[in-house]
RNA sequence: GCCGGAGUAGCUCAGUGGUAGAGCAAUUCACUCGUAAUGAAUAGGCCAGGGGUUCGACUCCCCUCUCCGGCUCCA
């Protein structure tokens, strides 16, 4: 009996696949005796990847339709959507892409039904004997990847074969709302030296309605993309004439940011870190010695050769500065923890197609430390630190935080054996401990030590990794640094990175995108306009002003010629958190007009003691 | 770096082998106004930069820069 039979049709219909032993299969697959199933649906996540999966294929027939000589290769679900990426001897244009939508609308319209085969490896081959891509995926089957050993499925509808694990959904007329969103680059499993495919995305949803709601989404994104409201804010820019990923910061972007770096440092001081500073460029040697020249040199600048051809670098990080500093002195262990931190500038030479705004820029600052601890130390001083992070972000309004734990990669990880095992034992722990939401994963550290990366989720629900806390065992090994021990032995010391909000420029990108530009009041710019209704007001305005600014709120005044509404439209698109507009009544009864941002109802006669009151408590900082 | 797309006024964009337009912003004048755009006038451009083709290039071709979407990268 198959799965159809058994759920009867009125199941079947909402059905797009199953689950038989917890494997996912088509839903004409057989039960089989023992067989317990479970139905999926469009509204299972994945029973919504078989539906893009199948839309993937779909996609890969209308191409072929179109073009019968390019050659396929893999076409996976993705978030939202799903790809193909095919062989073809000149790439897509846009008019190509709407054949190609058409095509398969038609293919859709067809209902034509998706029939699953197994055949031996050898007959696939032949099957596939004009595309590479496939050959090559199939000679490269695992066994253990498929139920008999040997052989493949192939998917076919009307004539187009695919090789695929599966599974699909029954028809292709099961495809309720799809697009296709943009065409791009891709290389071939991923690799730089492999041929270079011409790779198109699309979008598939369980209804129109849901496709036309993620389209919505994705402009509601874009409104929010820190790189257009830095320029309508007028927060920070990038001229051309400074390069690439290279970012000035206006006034009011320069306000912020100084209130996200005295919140730092702050911080940075509440958490017991002293301020170190150091400088942007060193010789080659420092970095010869720190091991980035020899792993990291082609993200970093090109040397500038000084008198006596002595090379400079421009620094990417802030470590050796910070070792330098524990190491102009002898330290005891009576010392430690020493918690060095700063917000050190950074220039990283990043890909030129990688830069992307203040999220991935090549001159940055990092809210960095580096603390220097005994073994018995490491798990206060990690907790700590994670505690530090979780803080930060939730104080800047962050509630979704999660947290990946890195732990030690199969290749050439550096440092001793039992370190990288107490180390990420301790990572682990404090994890627990901390109760935030953690994965494990396996062998992603780098070489030079486990660590745990901080994600956040923004208001659009996307995740955004900001802090890392990294253990280093190879720098104070490169170093050797030391402290003395108790039993006046030397010992070398643990060294934890951290960076809290990672990038302060990335950060602010962060925020200015979760908050859609308002952000909180006590991170605004400008927290208050206030809007003279007429010239004779102006006198008042500017008391009131005054009054403000001794509470300590940032205000300014619009004495423009314009009207009343055309001010007040000014200061909302600036998304300023609050309007004080005054006039004859105000400046009789001592009052004012306020209105908050978000809010339309205005409050009329507000007696300016009170008025200030509600705003002060409006723009009052988290607690340090 | 690679693939594709793009660069016209401060911003958003129109335009075309015969040397450039709109709206907003700016400036000036008038208006003095009570919660999302008062009106008029003015000014503003080496059409990203550099080479070519052409009688003539913003337009066609090549190179460079910058941006956008991906890939890649993120010791």
């Amino acid at each position: 009996m198959d799965v159809a039979a058994a759920i009867g049709p009125r199941l079947a219909k909402a059905a797009v696949a199953v689950k038989i032993n917890n494997e996912l299969r088509d839903l004409s697959s057989p039960i089989g005796e023992s067989g317990t199933f479970s139905v999926l649906t469009l509204n299972d996540p994945e029973g919504l990847d078989v539906l893009r999966h199948s839309a993937a294929h779909v996609l890969a027939q209308a191409v072929l339709d179109i073009f019968p000589s390019s050659t396929f290769a893999i076409g996976p679900a993705i978030e939202d959507g799903f790809y193909y990426d095919f062989g073809v001897e000149s790439p897509f244009t846009p008019a190509d892409l709407e054949r190609v939508e058409g095509r398969m609308m038609e293919i859709i319209a067809a209902d034509q039904p998706f029939e699953r085969r197994s055949v031996s490896a050898s007959e696939a081959l032949q099957v596939f004997a004009a595309h590479p891509y496939k050959r090559e995926i199939i000679e490269n089957v695992e066994p253990s990847e498929v139920a008999n050993a040997g052989e493949v499925t192939l998917y076919r509808n009307n004539g187009f074969v695919d090789l695929c694990r599966g599974p699909h959904m029954p028809s292709t007329g099961r495809i309720p709302a799809v697009k296709l969103t943009r065409t791009s680059g891709a290389y071939w499993r991923g690799d730089q030296a492999n041929d270079q495919l011409q790779r198109i995305y699309g979008t598939a949803w369980p209804s129109q309605k849901e496709l036309d709601d993620y389209l919505v989404r994705q402009e509601e994104a874009e409104k929010r993309d820190h790189r257009r409201l830095g320029a309508e804010l007028d927060l920070f820019s990038f001229p051309e004439e400074l390069g690439s990923g290279l970012a000035v910061w206006h006034p009011k972007g320069g306000m912020f940011r100084k209130l996200v770096e005295d919140r730092s440092r702050a911080m940075h001081n509440k958490y017991g870190f002293d301020y170190v500073f150091s400088p942007h460029l060193a010789k080659s040697d420092l970095w010869h010695t720190s091991g980035h020249l020899g792993y990291y040199a082609e993200n970093m600048y090109p040397g500038l050769v000084m008198d006596n051809n002595q090379e400079y670098r421009v620094k990417p990080m802030n470590c050796p500065f910070h070792i330098l500093i524990y190491k102009d002195s002898g330290h005891s262990y009576r010392d430690l923890p020493i918690r060095l931190s700063e917000l050190g500038a950074c220039y990283r030479y990043e890909l030129s197609g990688a830069v992307h705004g203040l999220l991935r820029a090549r001159g940055f600052t990092q809210d960095d430390s580096h603390t220097f601890c005994t073994p018995e130390q490491l798990d206060d001083e990690l907790k700590m630190h994670l505690d530090f992070v979780l803080t930060w972000h939730r104080d800047f309004g962050f509630e979704d935080i999660e947290a990946d734990l890195s732990t030690k990669p199969a290749k050439a990880p550096e440092g001793p054996q039992e370190r990288w095992e107490a180390a990420e034992v301790a990572l682990e722990k404090v994890l627990k401990d901390s109760g935030i939401p953690y994965q494990v994963a396996e062998g992603e550290g780098a070489f030079y030590g486990p660590k745990i990366d901080v994600h956040a989720r923004d208001a659009i629900g996307r995740r955004w990794q900001l802090s890392t806390i990294q253990i280093d065992f190879t720098l104070p090994e490169r170093f050797e640094l030391e402290y003395t021990t108790a039993e006046n032995k030397p010992e070398r010391p643990y060294m934890i990175h951290c960076a809290k909000a990672g990038s302060l420029e990335r950060f602010m990108a962060v925020l200015v995108e979760h908050y859609a530009g308002a952000l909180p009041a006590w991170l605004a710019p400008v927290q208050v306009t206030i809007v003279p209704v007429a010239d004779r007001h102006a006198d008042y305005a500017r008391e009131i002003m005054v009054k403000l600014a001794d509470a300590g709120l940032r205000v300014e005044v619009d004495e423009s010629g314009d009207t009343v509404g055309d001010k007040i439209r000014k200061s909302i698109t600036q998304k300023h958190p609050a309007v004080i507009v005054v006039g004859d009544n105000d400046v009789e009864e001592g009052t004012v007009g306020l209105r908050l941002y978000g809010d339309e109802n205005d409050s009329r006669g507000v007696p300016v003691a009170d008025a200030i009151t509600a705003l002060t408590e409006l723009a009052k900082e988290p607690a340090i």
